[in-house]
DNA sequence: CGTGAAATTGAGCATCTTCAAAGTCGGTGG
DNA sequence: CCACCGACTTTGAAGATGCTCAATTTCACG
C-alpha cells in the first residue's frame, strides 16, 4: 500500500530516506473535493483507492472535466505553477488519497536522484497524457472519443491489475460527455449503438468490452 | 539572450553553476523540426527566436497539432516520461532554439534549490496550459475557440514585450485548425465574420485586434 | 419500497464539415 | 524587376453530425 505513494524505482538503500516523507492517508466521500480551484497549494496526492476527477471552470462558471484519476495515479501537480490549484479534484466514489507533502518532496528529489527522475516522468507522463486527450477532443467523432476513453480505462485497469474488460465507471453520463467534449444525450446514444454493433455490454455504469479489436478499429 | 535558457528566480550567486549549462544554440529553418516523434531524449529546448509548432499523430496517421510555442518558451518535457519524444517540434518560420542537456539539467536541480522550482513550475504550467486548451476543445463554439486562441496569443506576445494588438501568425489556416479542432474553411470564415463584426482586422497571416474587450465577451 | 437523479430515446434544428471554385499571396527564376 | 507558379486563403452550397428540447424509463440510495 505504501507503495502508491511515489512507487517504484527506488533503490533499496534509499527507502528509509522514503519513509521520511510522512506520508497521511485522507479518505474524501464521494463528491467531496480533496482540494479546490484556488485553494493553496501544499501537497500532492496519490489515489490510493477509489477514483476521482478534475474540474476546471471558464470565466462565466461553465465547468469541465478535464481528467480522470484511478487508483494508484497522480494528482495535484497543477497546483505547483501558482502555489494554487487551477483544478478542483472531486470523489467520484467514496475514495483514500495519500498526501505528498510537497516541501518534503522536493528536499528528497534533491537527495534521491531515482525520486527526482520519478517525479520528472510522473509530470511527461501526464503532459503526455493531456496531448493525447487533446487529440481525441480535436479531431475525433463521438464514436471515436468514447471508443479512445473505453478503451483507455481499460489499459489503465490492466495496468494497475485489474480487469481489462469489464469495469464500473462511476462518473455519470454527463461527466463523460464533459470530459468527452459531448453532451450527455450523445455518450448515452453511442453507447447503446456500440452495444448494438456487439463491442460492448452496457448496464448502466458497468461496462464490459466484448469486442476490443473492434473497438480499436473505430 | 542567455536568460532565455532558464531564466528568472536564479539568486545571484547561483549565475556560475547556471554557466555550466552548457546552452548552445541551434537554427532550425521554417518547416525543420528540432525533434520528431520517437527520437530518443536527450535535451530540452528552449525558444530563443521564431515560433514553432508541436504534432501529435494518432496511429493511422492523422496529425494534430498539440502546441505552438514561441519565443523564450520551452519545448520537449514530453520527452522525459519515455526517454524519447512524444511529439514533433517543427518550426513555423527560420527560428533558433537553446539546447538544455537534461542531465546536466537534473544535476543542477539537485544542487541548486531555485532551479529545481523553477523546472517545476514550467511543467505545472504546461500541464495547465494543456488543461485549458482542453477546455476549448470541449465545450467553446468555433467563433469562442477563435477569439480564446487569438487573446491566448496576444497575452503571450504581451509578456514577452511585443504588442498584444497585433502580430503575425506564422502557421497557416490548417495548422490553426487542427489546433483548435476545426476544419481550415472553418477559421478562415471565422476569422472572416470576427473582421465583419469589427474585432479584428486580418491581412492573411498578421492580424491586428481591434477591439480586445469584444472579443473577450464572445 | 418509494423517490429523485440518471439514463435512454425520439424529433427537429443549428453548427460545422465537405466538396468545389475562385482569388490572393509570396517567393523564385528568367 | 517582373511574371509566373504553387501554396494558401476565401467563399459558396449542400449535407452530416451532434445538440436541444422533451418524454419516458430505469436505477441507486435512503
Amino acid at each position: 500500500m505504501r507503495q502508491l505513494c511515489m512507487p517504484q524505482g527506488l533503490a533499496a538503500d534509499e527507502m528509509p530516506k522514503l519513509e521520511s516523507l510522512i506520508c497521511t492517508a485522507r479518505a474524501v466521500r464521494r463528491g467531496e473535493a480533496v482540494y479546490r480551484i484556488g485553494d493553496p497549494f501544499e501537497s500532492l496526492y496519490a489515489v490510493r483507492s477509489g477514483s476521482l476527477k478534475t474540474v476546471m471552470a471558464h470565466r462565466g462558471g461553465r465547468e469541465q472535466v478535464t481528467g480522470l484519476r484511478l487508483a494508484g495515479e497522480a494528482l495535484g501537480l497543477d497546483g505547483i505553477s501558482e502555489d494554487r490549484h487551477a483544478c478542483s479534484a472531486i470523489a467520484l466514489e467514496d475514495s483514500s488519497v495519500c498526501i505528498i507533502p510537497y516541501g518534503a518532496l522536493k528536499t528528497m528529489c534533491r537527495e534521491v536522484s531515482a525520486m527526482q527522475e520519478r517525479l520528472h516522468r510522473l509530470m511527461s507522463e501526464q503532459l503526455i497524457r493531456e496531448s493525447a486527450q487533446m487529440m481525441v477532443l480535436g479531431s475525433l467523432s463521438a464514436d471515436e472519443r468514447v471508443a479512445a476513453f473505453l478503451l483507455d480505462i481499460s489499459e489503465r485497469n490492466a495496468q494497475r491489475g485489474y480487469s481489462s474488460a469489464e469495469f464500473n465507471l462511476r462518473m455519470t453520463r454527463e461527466d463523460m460527455g464533459s470530459y468527452l467534449g459531448m453532451t450527455l444525450e450523445t455518450v448515452s446514444r453511442t453507447l447503446s449503438r456500440l452495444q448494438k454493433r456487439g463491442l460492448i455490454d452496457t448496464q448502466g455504469k458497468f461496462i464490459r468490452i466484448v469486442d476490443i479489436e473492434g473497438l480499436r478499429q473505430i
